[in-house]
DNA sequence: CGGCCCTCATGACATTCGTCATCGGAAGTC
DNA sequence: GACTTCCGATGACGAATGTCATGAGGGCCG
């Protein structure tokens, strides 16, 4: 649908560490008359560096890929490439990232279970400008509001999450365990968990770590 | 590569919850000549109710589906369609899933960062009786080796996961707090956990929970 | 400037948790 | 039958943890 009659068609960047799926992905948006993948990555700084290379009209960032992320990688683009619309595919998508990636200035939010038809239809509405979040994910972000919790919680929390003793904790936040004991103690409570193993997990379930 | 000259093409079954994936997969194999996409399921009850009417030769089941994962459709598919070839892609393998997956009679076990025509290839050689690992897979599956918890300790982790207090585990196990505390302090030990929380970290990277 | 919040810390207290010894019963193996 | 392993439980003890009060310093905002 629009075949965008005769123009330049529109340079796609496609980064995610499955190669299976961005070949895939890449020979299915190929078929498309005003769709071209100009660069593949397999990694977010791979991504930006396809990016500097090919100077692409869209990024297509898997959210979850080793070293830097879609988000961080949509950071960086959006600075050195700002003609360059940048969206994220993700197959479970938290409430946070989704706030996340509007701060870094995504203009499309997708999970993998849209079909390659309709992410296309996708690209070229954000190539055109607009912005695309998918309704369920945005329905979720809504409902999980903003993170109660300050830096250092989140920070404290994070160092928690491996179950690692407060003692450790501590030591790698150079604070005494008593603090950290108490930020923790507040997370908790916030959050209104059982304990700081229990907070991690509900943090890191709606994405505020 | 061996273009089976004329013969019947292998009937292909993929199952996995991501569209996006999914379809791409059945475009890219489609295009060889000797493989044939004759069902797709997007969960693994729908894979197992999709086999039975489409019988395919080979089935390509994600780990991580809702519902049934990948492996335990294999464990129905053995016993349903004894003909029926299974394969288990997946994303990020754990070490304990593969032997899981071997002991349903998987005969093949791929990550996603393989190709497409490789995946295809892997196809035809599960089809034609043999089967095939993912070498780095099978070295962590081998380096990791056996669970060493007993079946109370390892269904007590999965409980204790969630950070949940002692008193909770011991209601929902039906059992004396003390009782669980000794079994989770038998698995951490087992496991050289600092605590139960970190126990089950370790246990669930190892595919063991 | 005066508040307000965050940061970091200390001390105290009750609770939870981890660890150990010990017990009885059930099941399987040699 | 003797041995071993697992399951389930109890009691006890020290250590780790959660919770609260309290305080000092810094930054931000009206």
């Amino acid at each position: 649908m629009i075949p965008e009659p005769a123009g330049e068609p529109i340079r796609v960047m496609l980064a995610d560490d499955e190669h299976l799926i961005r070949g895939a992905l890449a020979a299915l948006l190929g078929l498309e008359d005003d769709l071209r993948v100009v660069a593949e990555a397999a990694s977010g700084s791979e991504a930006l560096a396809m990016a500097r290379v090919h100077r692409p009209d869209v990024a297509v960032l898997d959210l979850q890929m080793p070293g830097l992320d879609g988000v961080m990688v949509a950071t960086s683009l959006r600075a050195e490439l700002p003609g360059c619309r940048t969206m994220i595919v993700t197959g479970h998508g938290r409430p946070g990232h989704l706030k996340r990636a509007l701060g870094a200035g995504v203009r499309g939010f997708v999970p993998k279970t849209v079909s390659a038809q309709r992410l296309a239809e996708i690209i070229r509405t954000v190539h055109g400008g607009s912005r695309y979040v998918d309704p369920e994910l945005a329905a979720d972000a809504i409902s999980a509001g903003d993170s109660p919790l300050t830096a250092r919680e989140a920070e404290l929390l994070e160092l928690a999450e491996g179950g690692a003793p407060i003692a450790e904790i501590a030591e790698r936040a150079s604070l005494t365990p008593g603090t950290v004991r108490n930020y923790l103690s507040a997370a908790t409570a916030k959050l209104g968990a059982e304990n700081r193993h229990a907070a991690a997990r509900i943090a890191r379930a709606q994405g505020w770590l």
